[in-house]
DNA sequence: GTAGGAGTTAAAGTGCACTCGAGGTCAAGC
DNA sequence: GCTTGACCTCGAGTGCACTTTAACTCCTAC
């Protein structure tokens, strides 16, 4: 399989492909002439390193849950991150509440609804909004 | 009311603060031999700016929404965000769940764990992993 | 033999939301 | 008069996950 190959069967750019061979996700690829060869594993290869992504990992971490993988030192990692994720679903719904109030809201100007923010739910949002997350879709 | 002071009721860094006055999303504070002075108004348009931090905005949105506040053009802003916070929400489930498969998960090697992935899950993982969340926490 | 297309590398660039550092200004206190 | 400390501006730096660019190589077709 060549790199386009690759690309077109997991929808993963090549030059991801070849960030991800640079950044030690997945095995280095034999080359023949220069160029990289890949096989079935490779597949699967980034099939768990997609996974690990859309679970939320970075690739640091995922770099170490794959160098790990055999002996099962990579469990506490994922349940440090379920933990992280559950927290994250708990601020989308509370960035929820806060867009269902800001539609509602009947403000004049935005003074004047910093002032209602602030006094009627203070005590709801501060020391919740810490960790950000960056919607991008 | 002074940078210092501000920052301290804010919460917000002074260089953010800054930031925030040069990006436009707060009006340019009036300088006393240089130096800004604010008055409580400034509380309540920092409010409203972490308000929509809070609620996933980015700050070109922000920066949008503030001026835009008086003729409630930023209401459909509002409701394109609620619909991004609710997809992202979903993401999370599905991180969730998939965090749950890997911890519950049996494979002895990467390899393996990716077959079983790409044939178990397929369906439910595929084209719902498109935007990424980024937790930190 | 040469044009074209697909691949290679290393290095630099991107976007976001800030932070940091250097070098300068200003008022108060000793 | 001098130090101290809070503030100023401007430009550069940060971290992540890539993408883009430049200059080069290799194989195939004509």
């Amino acid at each position: 399989m060549t790199i386009a190959e690759l690309s077109r069967k997991t929808g993963l750019s090549a030059s991801a492909i070849r960030y991800y061979e640079k950044e030690r996700l997945i095995p280095t690829a034999p080359r023949r002439s220069g160029r990289r060869i890949f096989d079935g594993r490779a597949l699967e290869q980034i099939a768990v390193v997609r996974l690990a992504r859309d679970a939320g990992f970075t690739l640091a971490e995922i770099r170490q849950l794959v160098s790990e993988f055999r002996n099962n030192r990579w469990r506490p990692l994922a349940e440090r991150k379920l933990i992280e994720v559950r927290d994250a679903a708990l601020r989308l719904r509370q960035m929820t509440r806060i867009l269902e109030r800001l539609i509602e809201c009947q403000c004049a100007d935005v003074e004047f609804c910093g002032r209602a923010i602030r006094h009627s739910c203070r005590e709801r949002i501060r020391r919740k909004g810490k960790g950000r997350e960056s919607l991008r879709p």
